[in-house]
DNA sequence: CTGGATGGATAGCGGCACTCTCTACTATCT
DNA sequence: AGATAGTAGAGAGTGCCGCTATCCATCCAG
């Protein structure tokens, strides 16, 4: 197909698409003339990826670039591409570390059995968590900590439903793919369930309205 | 104190305080003299809660005006205002929405016993539901549904723990900043949490590596 | 009295994600 | 064969957002 079709086919308009090909989102199709490309299923497919990436997971087109360039890479063993993907999917946040908040991050890696020294600002993951702590405490929330094991033990269940998801829905080609899709739309979906369950909670707690949260 | 102090002890810069007084995102200091006003604690407070929105939230200048507007309210019954806030804090995301995904966030109320029809669109939280399944959809994911019902057994357990946070570190008075506060730096503590879980599960399955996900 | 800070207001800046425009073609329809 | 529409490629332009810089008339501490 031409890029018009991949335009219609995608929603996404032609303009931008060619933005997406000079940015090294989708890769060039193939020339059949000096002003004729031809681009198949997989650029339809590459497309609508950077769509969710950018559209669901809000990343911007220079993260958006890190992804691929992570679920792309076949030399490296499953487990280390899982943490570059990882990594590219997770700002570390912008503020000051508070010390405190970093303890309570190694206090709960302690908790889970995890003995060898972690730093914390290494890994952006950690880093979100202990600048997400940090921000809780900058506001008046020190004991916002007092969560984390709750919150590891409901993660448990989704993480292992993200696992037999991911086992069961693809092969060993798109795994990568599966696991970067299903974070971040994992990420929206956990925010809009967790919200009405919020809602379902207050209503029960305090009552009127309705269930959902438009009033 | 000055806004130079507040700018000290927020760490935000005198030019950027300025910005959020015009904006409306502080409220505007105790003037003394034409051009000498004076701030407290309570500024400081909302300062950091501005920020808070801004760095960890990720909310955009105006949705954070849109928050603060529903955390101020005081005439409205709390289960409306948390509605409010929810709905504030919640973007509904841009694409198109896929009638099958709708469907399935139906099916999915109804399985949780809600009898009466709901509207997907009305509310920011459920059509972020319906945007990201869609997304999962249009990248060939149809069955991510399934997860739902997993993912709300796992955040009824956090939900409850939100709850008992709630109710035993905040007043009935800043009872809305503790809910803002507790939704959005949840949201990045279940995001980094949940990182977490995943490379500790794909540790456990495809072996090598440390457990922190930087590599 | 004086040097640095302040309130208030307006203008400017840098980054980002497109979007427009242009040229030189090519494909297709009639 | 001619008319019309579409295309690759590349640079410039656009609109928005979140600050940041500059200015001026004070004001206040030392």
């Amino acid at each position: 197909m031409r890029v018009g079709e991949l335009s219609k086919r995608s929603g996404v308009p032609v303009p931008t698409i060619k933005y997406y090909l000079r940015e090294g989102l989708l890769p060039a199709g193939v020339l059949t003339s000096p002003n004729q490309a031809h681009y198949d299923d997989e650029h339809l497919r590459r497309l609508r990826l950077v769509r969710a990436l950018v559209d669901v997971g809000g990343l911007s087109i220079a993260g958006v670039r890190d992804v691929l360039a992570a679920v792309d890479t076949h030399d490296e063993s499953l487990h280390n591409k899982l943490g570059a993907v990882q990594e590219a999917i997770s700002h570390p946040g912008s503020g000051e570390l508070d010390p405190l908040a970093v303890e309570d991050v190694q206090a709960f890696f302690e908790r889970q059995g995890e003995t060898e020294c972690v730093d914390v600002t290494e890994s952006n993951v950690t880093h979100m968590l202990a600048s997400a702590l940090s921000a809780a405490r900058s506001v008046g929330h020190d004991q916002f900590r007092d969560l984390l094991d709750s919150y590891l033990e409901g993660l448990k269940i989704i993480a292992q439903a993200d696992l037999d998801y991911v086992a069961r829905h693809s092969s060993s080609d798109d795994i990568i793919e599966a696991m970067v899709v299903g974070t971040l739309i994992g990420d929206t979906v956990i925010k809009a369930v967790r919200r009405l369950a919020h809602a379902q909670v207050s209503r029960e707690v305090l009552g009127g309205g309705p269930a959902d949260p438009a009033s």
